[in-house]
DNA sequence: TGCTCTTTTAC
DNA sequence: TAAAAGAGC
Protein backbone atom coordinates (compact mmCIF):
# COMPACT_ATOMS: atom_id res chain seq x y z
CA UNK A 1 0.00 0.00 0.00
CA UNK A 2 1.16 3.36 -1.12
CA UNK A 3 0.63 6.24 1.06
CA UNK A 4 0.67 9.83 1.77
CA UNK A 5 3.24 11.27 3.87
CA UNK A 6 1.77 13.67 6.69
CA UNK A 7 3.03 15.76 9.37
CA UNK A 8 1.95 14.07 12.69
CA UNK A 9 0.67 16.98 15.51
CA UNK A 10 -0.18 15.19 18.85
CA UNK A 11 -2.44 17.22 20.95
CA UNK A 12 -2.45 16.96 24.37
CA UNK A 13 -3.04 19.57 26.97
CA UNK A 14 -2.86 22.22 23.94
CA UNK A 15 -6.29 21.30 22.93
CA UNK A 16 -6.99 24.54 20.59
CA UNK A 17 -6.60 25.74 17.27
CA UNK A 18 -5.58 29.26 18.03
CA UNK A 19 -2.11 29.87 19.26
CA UNK A 20 -1.18 26.41 18.94
CA UNK A 21 2.43 26.09 18.23
CA UNK A 22 2.91 22.46 17.20
CA UNK A 23 -0.22 22.78 14.70
CA UNK A 24 0.74 26.14 13.39
CA UNK A 25 4.25 24.86 12.59
CA UNK A 26 3.21 21.67 11.31
CA UNK A 27 0.90 23.39 9.06
CA UNK A 28 3.75 25.79 7.34
CA UNK A 29 5.88 23.28 6.61
CA UNK A 30 4.06 21.84 3.53
CA UNK A 31 3.01 18.06 4.03
CA UNK A 32 -0.85 17.24 5.40
CA UNK A 33 -1.36 17.62 8.54
CA UNK A 34 -2.74 14.63 10.38
CA UNK A 35 -3.87 15.58 14.22
CA UNK A 36 -3.48 12.86 17.05
CA UNK A 37 -5.23 12.56 20.75
CA UNK A 38 -5.05 9.45 22.79
CA UNK A 39 -6.98 8.60 25.16
CA UNK A 40 -5.38 7.00 28.36
CA UNK A 41 -7.30 6.21 31.08
CA UNK A 42 -5.09 4.16 32.90
CA UNK A 43 -2.41 6.62 32.69
CA UNK A 44 -5.25 9.00 34.12
CA UNK A 45 -5.85 6.54 37.03
CA UNK A 46 -2.77 6.76 37.75
CA UNK A 47 -2.31 10.28 38.11
CA UNK A 48 -5.59 10.56 40.01
CA UNK A 49 -7.24 12.33 37.32
CA UNK A 50 -10.85 13.68 38.23
CA UNK A 51 -13.65 12.14 36.48
CA UNK A 52 -15.46 15.35 35.69
CA UNK A 53 -11.87 16.52 33.85
CA UNK A 54 -11.44 13.30 32.03
CA UNK A 55 -15.03 13.79 30.33
CA UNK A 56 -14.06 17.72 30.03
CA UNK A 57 -10.80 16.85 27.91
CA UNK A 58 -13.29 14.12 26.07
CA UNK A 59 -15.70 16.51 24.92
CA UNK A 60 -13.36 18.87 23.84
CA UNK A 61 -11.20 16.44 21.50
CA UNK A 62 -14.78 15.66 19.78
CA UNK A 63 -15.35 19.77 19.43
CA UNK A 64 -12.13 19.85 18.07
CA UNK A 65 -12.49 17.16 15.94
CA UNK A 66 -15.35 19.43 14.22
CA UNK A 67 -13.05 22.77 14.31
CA UNK A 68 -10.26 21.13 12.84
CA UNK A 69 -12.18 19.27 10.04
CA UNK A 70 -13.17 22.61 9.30
CA UNK A 71 -9.35 23.59 7.93
CA UNK A 72 -9.45 20.26 6.28
CA UNK A 73 -6.93 18.79 9.29
CA UNK A 74 -8.44 15.14 10.48
CA UNK A 75 -7.94 14.62 14.18
CA UNK A 76 -7.76 10.65 14.97
CA UNK A 77 -9.11 10.54 18.21
CA UNK A 78 -7.96 6.99 19.68
CA UNK A 79 -8.52 5.36 22.57
CA UNK A 80 -5.59 3.82 24.32
CA UNK A 81 -4.87 2.88 27.66
CA UNK A 82 -1.94 3.55 29.47
CA UNK A 83 1.39 5.82 28.06
CA UNK A 84 3.31 3.09 27.47
CA UNK A 85 0.77 1.51 24.48
CA UNK A 86 1.77 4.68 22.35
CA UNK A 87 5.30 4.49 21.11
CA UNK A 88 4.09 1.39 19.00
CA UNK A 89 0.90 3.57 18.04
CA UNK A 90 3.38 5.82 17.09
CA UNK A 91 5.37 3.44 14.71
CA UNK A 92 2.22 2.60 13.09
CA UNK A 93 1.62 6.19 11.94
CA UNK A 94 4.74 5.81 10.63
CA UNK A 95 4.36 3.42 9.05
CA UNK A 96 1.16 4.83 7.39
CA UNK A 97 3.09 7.95 6.30
CA UNK A 98 4.33 10.24 9.13
CA UNK A 99 7.13 12.07 8.34
CA UNK A 100 7.51 14.39 11.28
CA UNK A 101 6.09 15.02 14.97
CA UNK A 102 5.15 18.43 16.30
CA UNK A 103 4.14 18.43 19.65
CA UNK A 104 4.25 20.83 22.75
CA UNK A 105 6.58 20.08 25.96
CA UNK A 106 5.14 18.67 29.18
CA UNK A 107 6.74 19.17 32.45
CA UNK A 108 5.78 16.38 34.89
CA UNK A 109 7.83 12.87 34.89
CA UNK A 110 5.77 10.29 33.08
CA UNK A 111 4.96 12.59 30.65
CA UNK A 112 8.48 13.08 29.47
CA UNK A 113 9.47 9.73 29.75
CA UNK A 114 6.92 9.14 27.52
CA UNK A 115 7.63 11.70 25.04
CA UNK A 116 11.34 10.70 25.13
CA UNK A 117 10.18 7.38 24.20
CA UNK A 118 8.49 8.75 20.76
CA UNK A 119 11.05 10.53 20.27
CA UNK A 120 13.37 8.07 19.93
CA UNK A 121 10.49 6.03 18.02
CA UNK A 122 10.64 8.55 15.39
CA UNK A 123 14.38 9.22 14.99
CA UNK A 124 14.89 5.46 14.67
CA UNK A 125 13.06 5.37 11.66
CA UNK A 126 14.89 8.60 10.54
CA UNK A 127 11.68 10.89 11.02
CA UNK A 128 12.04 14.33 12.89
CA UNK A 129 10.15 15.57 16.38
CA UNK A 130 9.63 19.07 16.44
CA UNK A 131 8.66 20.05 20.36
CA UNK A 132 7.57 23.83 21.55
CA UNK A 133 7.85 24.77 25.32
CA UNK A 134 4.73 26.72 25.39
CA UNK A 135 2.63 25.40 28.32
CA UNK A 136 4.44 28.21 30.65
CA UNK A 137 4.73 31.63 28.74
CA UNK A 138 8.13 32.36 30.27
CA UNK A 139 9.61 28.85 29.15
CA UNK A 140 11.06 26.82 32.63
CA UNK A 141 14.51 27.41 32.86
CA UNK A 142 14.75 31.31 31.59
CA UNK A 143 13.94 33.08 34.65
CA UNK A 144 17.14 33.39 36.24
CA UNK A 145 18.60 35.18 38.89
CA UNK A 146 21.56 37.48 38.17
CA UNK A 147 23.74 34.79 39.27
CA UNK A 148 22.07 32.27 36.79
CA UNK A 149 20.28 31.03 40.16
CA UNK A 150 16.51 29.50 39.95
CA UNK A 151 14.18 31.87 41.73
CA UNK A 152 12.67 29.75 44.93
CA UNK A 153 10.95 32.94 46.32
CA UNK A 154 7.80 34.71 44.10
CA UNK A 155 8.43 38.35 44.62
CA UNK A 156 11.82 38.39 43.06
CA UNK A 157 10.79 35.84 39.85
CA UNK A 158 7.78 38.06 39.82
CA UNK A 159 10.29 40.83 39.11
CA UNK A 160 12.05 39.45 36.51
CA UNK A 161 9.29 38.08 34.77
CA UNK A 162 7.40 41.38 34.36
CA UNK A 163 11.01 42.52 33.00
CA UNK A 164 11.34 40.27 30.42
CA UNK A 165 7.58 40.80 29.08
CA UNK A 166 8.49 44.20 28.61
CA UNK A 167 11.23 43.81 26.91
CA UNK A 168 9.99 40.78 24.95
CA UNK A 169 6.80 40.87 24.52
CA UNK A 170 4.51 37.80 23.68
CA UNK A 171 4.02 35.72 20.56
CA UNK A 172 0.90 34.43 20.10
CA UNK A 173 0.44 32.41 16.75
CA UNK A 174 -2.45 32.15 14.23
CA UNK A 175 -5.03 29.90 13.91
CA UNK A 176 -3.43 27.70 10.74
CA UNK A 177 -4.48 28.54 7.06
CA UNK A 178 -6.54 26.46 5.35
CA UNK A 179 -4.96 23.06 4.52
CA UNK A 180 -6.12 21.32 1.28
CA UNK A 181 -8.49 18.83 1.25
CA UNK A 182 -6.93 15.32 0.49
CA UNK A 183 -7.81 11.99 1.66
CA UNK A 184 -5.36 10.45 3.72
CA UNK A 185 -5.11 6.18 4.64
CA UNK A 186 -5.12 6.13 8.24
CA UNK A 187 -4.62 3.28 10.47
CA UNK A 188 -8.00 1.10 11.70
CA UNK A 189 -7.45 1.81 15.84
CA UNK A 190 -10.08 2.11 18.27
CA UNK A 191 -12.04 5.37 17.89
CA UNK A 192 -12.02 8.11 21.49
CA UNK A 193 -15.00 6.86 23.36
CA UNK A 194 -17.85 9.16 24.86
CA UNK A 195 -17.31 10.63 28.07
CA UNK A 196 -19.76 10.18 31.48
CA UNK A 197 -21.07 14.15 30.25
CA UNK A 198 -20.59 14.95 33.97
CA UNK A 199 -18.28 18.17 32.68
CA UNK A 200 -21.06 19.37 30.89
CA UNK A 201 -21.37 22.58 33.12
CA UNK A 202 -18.60 23.71 30.97
CA UNK A 203 -18.94 24.85 27.33
CA UNK A 204 -16.19 23.24 25.14
CA UNK A 205 -16.43 25.73 22.00
CA UNK A 206 -13.32 27.19 21.58
CA UNK A 207 -14.51 30.76 20.06
CA UNK A 208 -16.76 31.02 22.93
CA UNK A 209 -14.63 30.37 25.31
CA UNK A 210 -11.85 32.64 23.65
CA UNK A 211 -14.88 35.39 24.12
CA UNK A 212 -15.46 34.42 27.48
CA UNK A 213 -11.86 35.20 28.16
CA UNK A 214 -12.00 38.53 26.39
CA UNK A 215 -14.84 39.64 28.08
CA UNK A 216 -13.43 38.79 31.24
CA UNK A 217 -10.15 41.10 30.07
CA UNK A 218 -12.39 43.18 29.03
CA UNK A 219 -15.08 44.19 32.05
CA UNK A 220 -14.18 42.09 34.98
CA UNK A 221 -10.25 42.46 35.42
CA UNK A 222 -10.39 45.88 36.08
CA UNK A 223 -12.17 44.56 39.61
CA UNK A 224 -10.30 41.64 40.35
CA UNK A 225 -8.51 43.16 42.77
CA UNK A 226 -11.19 44.00 44.82
CA UNK A 227 -13.69 41.23 44.32
CA UNK A 228 -11.55 38.09 43.87
CA UNK A 229 -11.32 37.03 47.65
CA UNK A 230 -15.21 36.70 47.62
CA UNK A 231 -16.64 33.38 47.38
CA UNK A 232 -20.12 34.69 47.01
CA UNK A 233 -18.92 36.83 43.91
CA UNK A 234 -18.19 35.95 40.13
CA UNK A 235 -15.12 38.37 40.97
CA UNK A 236 -12.37 35.75 39.13
CA UNK A 237 -11.77 34.56 35.77
CA UNK A 238 -13.01 31.04 35.94
CA UNK A 239 -10.43 30.28 33.12
CA UNK A 240 -8.40 27.85 35.08
CA UNK A 241 -10.34 25.13 33.44
CA UNK A 242 -9.19 25.73 30.21
CA UNK A 243 -6.28 26.80 30.81
CA UNK A 244 -5.21 23.43 32.44
CA UNK A 245 -6.31 21.36 29.25
CA UNK A 246 -5.00 24.26 26.87
CA UNK A 247 -8.60 25.39 25.19
CA UNK A 248 -6.92 28.90 26.06
CA UNK A 249 -3.38 29.46 26.43
CA UNK A 250 -1.70 31.64 29.44
CA UNK A 251 0.03 33.59 26.34
CA UNK A 252 -3.49 34.73 24.89
CA UNK A 253 -4.76 35.42 28.46
CA UNK A 254 -1.74 37.97 28.44
CA UNK A 255 -2.40 39.41 24.94
CA UNK A 256 -5.89 40.23 25.39
CA UNK A 257 -5.54 41.59 28.41
CA UNK A 258 -2.51 43.61 27.38
CA UNK A 259 -5.14 45.00 24.99
CA UNK A 260 -7.89 45.43 26.74
CA UNK A 261 -6.35 46.66 30.16
CA UNK A 262 -4.22 49.57 28.28
CA UNK A 263 -1.14 50.31 30.50
CA UNK A 264 -2.92 48.99 33.75
CA UNK A 265 -1.38 45.08 33.48
CA UNK A 266 1.87 46.78 34.57
CA UNK A 267 0.23 49.11 36.84
CA UNK A 268 0.96 48.23 40.80
CA UNK A 269 -1.81 46.90 42.51
CA UNK A 270 -4.66 47.37 39.24
CA UNK A 271 -6.48 44.16 38.88
CA UNK A 272 -5.52 43.43 35.67
CA UNK A 273 -1.83 43.14 37.31
CA UNK A 274 -3.11 41.27 40.03
CA UNK A 275 -4.85 38.67 37.55
CA UNK A 276 -1.15 39.21 35.48
CA UNK A 277 0.52 38.05 39.17
CA UNK A 278 -1.88 34.84 39.58
CA UNK A 279 -0.50 33.65 35.89
CA UNK A 280 2.92 34.89 36.75
CA UNK A 281 2.64 31.96 40.02
CA UNK A 282 1.40 29.79 37.43
CA UNK A 283 5.32 29.88 35.43
CA UNK A 284 6.33 29.96 38.65
CA UNK A 285 5.63 26.81 39.56
CA UNK A 286 5.99 25.41 36.51
CA UNK A 287 9.77 26.90 36.49
CA UNK A 288 10.33 25.19 40.59
CA UNK A 289 8.96 21.70 39.40
CA UNK A 290 11.17 21.61 36.42
CA UNK A 291 14.28 22.64 38.63
CA UNK A 292 13.46 20.56 40.94
CA UNK A 293 12.48 17.09 40.08
CA UNK A 294 11.66 15.61 43.43
CA UNK A 295 8.59 17.17 43.76
CA UNK A 296 7.14 15.27 40.91
CA UNK A 297 7.34 12.78 43.84
CA UNK A 298 5.51 14.80 46.16
CA UNK A 299 8.49 15.23 48.21
CA UNK A 300 8.36 18.51 50.66
CA UNK A 301 10.56 21.33 49.39
CA UNK A 302 11.66 22.15 52.90
CA UNK A 303 13.49 19.21 53.38
CA UNK A 304 13.20 19.18 56.80
CA UNK A 305 9.50 19.38 57.28
CA UNK A 306 9.48 15.54 55.89
CA UNK A 307 10.48 15.11 59.73
CA UNK A 308 6.98 15.40 60.71
CA UNK A 309 5.00 12.80 61.38
CA UNK A 310 1.43 13.39 60.61
CA UNK A 311 -1.25 11.90 62.78
CA UNK A 312 -3.18 11.47 59.94
CA UNK A 313 -7.05 10.32 61.47
CA UNK A 314 -8.91 8.89 58.90
CA UNK A 315 -12.23 9.96 60.33
CA UNK A 316 -11.18 13.78 60.00
CA UNK A 317 -9.87 13.06 56.83
CA UNK A 318 -13.21 12.07 55.73
CA UNK A 319 -15.08 14.29 57.35
CA UNK A 320 -13.05 17.42 55.56
CA UNK A 321 -13.53 15.18 52.16
CA UNK A 322 -17.44 15.22 52.72
CA UNK A 323 -18.00 18.71 54.02
CA UNK A 324 -18.67 17.56 57.43
CA UNK A 325 -16.24 19.49 59.63
CA UNK A 326 -18.62 21.66 61.63
CA UNK A 327 -16.86 24.89 60.43
CA UNK A 328 -19.45 26.25 57.71
CA UNK A 329 -16.62 27.67 55.53
CA UNK A 330 -14.48 24.83 55.09
CA UNK A 331 -18.21 22.62 54.74
CA UNK A 332 -19.34 24.80 52.22
CA UNK A 333 -16.11 24.92 50.26
CA UNK A 334 -15.78 21.57 49.79
CA UNK A 335 -19.39 21.17 49.23
CA UNK A 336 -18.32 23.60 46.19
CA UNK A 337 -15.54 21.21 45.30
CA UNK A 338 -17.32 17.94 44.99
CA UNK A 339 -20.08 18.97 43.34
CA UNK A 340 -18.95 21.41 40.57
CA UNK A 341 -15.17 20.16 40.15
CA UNK A 342 -13.59 23.45 41.27
CA UNK A 343 -13.21 25.92 44.68
CA UNK A 344 -12.52 29.60 44.80
CA UNK A 345 -9.16 30.29 45.39
CA UNK A 346 -9.30 32.00 48.64
CA UNK A 347 -11.28 28.80 49.50
CA UNK A 348 -8.68 26.47 48.42
CA UNK A 349 -6.06 28.70 50.91
CA UNK A 350 -8.85 28.16 53.72
CA UNK A 351 -9.04 24.28 53.29
CA UNK A 352 -6.27 23.32 52.73
CA UNK A 353 -4.96 24.77 56.28
CA UNK A 354 -7.68 23.53 57.65
CA UNK A 355 -6.91 19.95 56.45
CA UNK A 356 -3.08 20.28 57.92
CA UNK A 357 -3.36 22.81 60.38
CA UNK A 358 -6.38 21.97 62.40
CA UNK A 359 -6.91 18.56 61.43
CA UNK A 360 -3.03 17.69 60.90
CA UNK A 361 -3.11 15.34 57.83
CA UNK A 362 -0.68 15.27 55.68
CA UNK A 363 -0.80 17.83 53.06
CA UNK A 364 -0.11 15.17 50.37
CA UNK A 365 -3.44 13.56 51.34
CA UNK A 366 -5.17 16.73 50.42
CA UNK A 367 -3.14 17.23 47.23
CA UNK A 368 -4.42 13.97 45.89
CA UNK A 369 -7.84 14.56 47.02
CA UNK A 370 -8.00 18.10 45.40
CA UNK A 371 -6.30 16.28 41.79
CA UNK A 372 -9.04 13.43 41.86
CA UNK A 373 -11.81 16.11 42.20
CA UNK A 374 -10.84 19.47 40.54
CA UNK A 375 -11.47 19.56 36.53
CA UNK A 376 -8.85 22.23 36.40
CA UNK A 377 -6.35 19.68 38.33
CA UNK A 378 -2.68 20.83 37.50
CA UNK A 379 0.29 18.95 39.29
CA UNK A 380 2.44 22.17 39.29
CA UNK A 381 0.05 24.36 40.55
CA UNK A 382 -1.51 22.11 42.87
CA UNK A 383 1.25 21.01 44.53
CA UNK A 384 2.64 24.84 44.76
CA UNK A 385 -0.41 25.67 46.41
CA UNK A 386 -0.67 22.92 48.72
CA UNK A 387 2.81 23.24 49.78
CA UNK A 388 2.87 26.83 50.27
CA UNK A 389 -0.41 26.52 52.27
CA UNK A 390 1.24 23.44 54.04
CA UNK A 391 4.55 25.88 54.89
CA UNK A 392 6.42 22.90 53.16
CA UNK A 393 7.38 24.53 49.97
CA UNK A 394 8.80 27.27 48.36
CA UNK A 395 8.36 30.62 49.29
CA UNK A 396 5.96 29.29 51.91
CA UNK A 397 4.13 30.35 54.21
CA UNK A 398 5.79 30.86 57.55
CA UNK A 399 4.81 27.73 59.74
CA UNK A 400 2.99 29.81 62.71
CA UNK A 401 0.72 31.29 59.96
CA UNK A 402 -2.14 29.36 60.88
CA UNK A 403 -5.32 30.78 58.99
CA UNK A 404 -8.36 30.70 61.47
CA UNK A 405 -11.37 29.46 59.45
CA UNK A 406 -13.95 31.75 61.55
CA UNK A 407 -12.05 35.07 60.44
CA UNK A 408 -11.17 34.36 57.19
CA UNK A 409 -15.06 33.41 56.68
CA UNK A 410 -15.98 36.63 58.42
CA UNK A 411 -13.75 38.61 56.25
CA UNK A 412 -14.27 37.07 52.91
CA UNK A 413 -17.64 35.81 53.03
CA UNK A 414 -19.06 38.62 55.52
CA UNK A 415 -22.75 37.77 55.15
CA UNK A 416 -22.23 34.26 54.75
CA UNK A 417 -24.06 34.57 51.53
CA UNK A 418 -21.57 31.84 49.71
CA UNK A 419 -21.59 29.20 52.60
CA UNK A 420 -25.52 29.45 52.63
CA UNK A 421 -25.58 28.68 49.01
CA UNK A 422 -23.50 25.66 50.03
CA UNK A 423 -25.04 24.71 53.39
CA UNK A 424 -28.76 24.75 53.10
CA UNK A 425 -29.09 23.41 56.64
CA UNK A 426 -27.73 26.71 58.08
CA UNK A 427 -29.96 28.84 55.68
CA UNK A 428 -32.01 30.45 58.58
CA UNK A 429 -28.78 30.88 60.81
CA UNK A 430 -28.88 34.52 61.41
CA UNK A 431 -25.74 36.47 60.26
CA UNK A 432 -23.91 36.92 63.28
CA UNK A 433 -23.57 33.25 63.61
CA UNK A 434 -23.24 32.11 59.99
CA UNK A 435 -19.87 31.94 60.38
CA UNK A 436 -19.50 29.66 63.82
CA UNK A 437 -23.12 28.80 64.20
CA UNK A 438 -22.10 26.39 67.46
CA UNK A 439 -23.93 25.70 70.03
CA UNK A 440 -26.50 24.71 66.97
CA UNK A 441 -30.03 26.14 67.09
CA UNK A 442 -32.10 23.59 67.70
CA UNK A 443 -34.12 23.18 64.35
CA UNK A 444 -30.59 22.33 62.61
CA UNK A 445 -29.08 19.21 62.32
CA UNK A 446 -25.77 20.66 60.83
CA UNK A 447 -22.66 18.82 62.42
CA UNK A 448 -20.37 19.48 65.78
CA UNK A 449 -17.08 20.80 64.99
CA UNK A 450 -14.68 18.01 64.65
CA UNK A 451 -11.64 19.95 65.96
CA UNK A 452 -11.34 22.93 68.66
CA UNK A 453 -9.29 25.51 66.60
CA UNK A 454 -7.52 27.10 69.15
CA UNK A 455 -6.04 23.91 70.48
CA UNK A 456 -5.48 22.50 66.91
CA UNK A 457 -3.34 25.69 66.25
CA UNK A 458 -1.03 25.26 69.70
CA UNK A 459 -0.60 21.30 68.40
CA UNK A 460 0.50 22.69 64.75
CA UNK A 461 3.33 25.18 66.14
CA UNK A 462 4.57 21.44 68.05
CA UNK A 463 4.53 19.39 65.59
CA UNK A 464 6.82 22.07 63.23
CA UNK A 465 8.91 22.73 66.35
CA UNK A 466 9.98 19.31 66.60
CA UNK A 467 11.73 19.88 62.89
CA UNK A 468 12.65 23.75 63.36
CA UNK A 469 16.25 23.90 65.05
CA UNK A 470 15.37 22.66 68.39
CA UNK A 471 19.05 23.60 68.69
CA UNK A 472 18.03 26.75 69.27
CA UNK A 473 16.18 26.03 72.47
CA UNK A 474 19.46 24.51 73.78
CA UNK A 475 21.65 26.86 73.19
CA UNK A 476 19.85 29.14 75.60
CA UNK A 477 19.81 26.88 78.42
C1' DT B 1 -2.14 35.98 50.95
C1' DG B 2 -2.07 35.47 59.90
C1' DC B 3 -3.18 35.01 64.68
C1' DT B 4 -2.92 36.23 69.34
C1' DC B 5 -1.38 38.36 73.22
C1' DT B 6 0.62 42.49 75.10
C1' DT B 7 1.81 47.29 75.15
C1' DT B 8 1.17 51.91 73.56
C1' DT B 9 -1.49 55.75 72.17
C1' DA B 10 -5.45 58.80 71.59
C1' DC B 11 -9.39 60.53 73.39
C1' DT C 1 -11.74 52.53 76.95
C1' DA C 2 -10.68 51.00 72.55
C1' DA C 3 -8.10 51.32 68.59
C1' DA C 4 -3.45 50.94 66.93
C1' DA C 5 0.97 49.09 67.05
C1' DG C 6 4.47 45.57 68.32
C1' DA C 7 6.30 41.09 69.08
C1' DG C 8 6.53 36.23 68.89
C1' DC C 9 4.92 32.11 67.20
Amino acid sequence: MINTAFSLVWLRNDLRVYDNQALFEACQAGLPVVALFVATPDSWQQHVMAPMKQDFIRRRVQQLQTELAALNIPLLAIEGSNYSAIPELMQRLIDTGAEALYGHTEYELRERVRDDKVSATFANAGKPSFWFDRKAVMPPGSILSKTGGIYQIFTPFKKTWLARLREAGIRCFSKPKMMPDIKLQLPELPLMKQGDGSSSAYVVDELHILEQMRQFCRDKAAYYQTERDFPALDGTSSLSAYLAIGVVSAQQCISRLQLEAANDWDREKSGAAVWLSELVWRDFYHHILMAFPELIKHKAFQKDTDGIVWPNNLALFQAWCEGQTGYPIVDAAMRQLNQTGWMHNRLRMIVASFLVKDLHIDWRWGEQYFMSKLIDGDFAANNGGWQWAASTGTDAAPYFRIFNPVTQSERFDPDGVFIKRMLPELADVPKKQIHWPHPLPMWSDYVKPVVDHSKARLKTLELFHTVKKPQDVLDHE
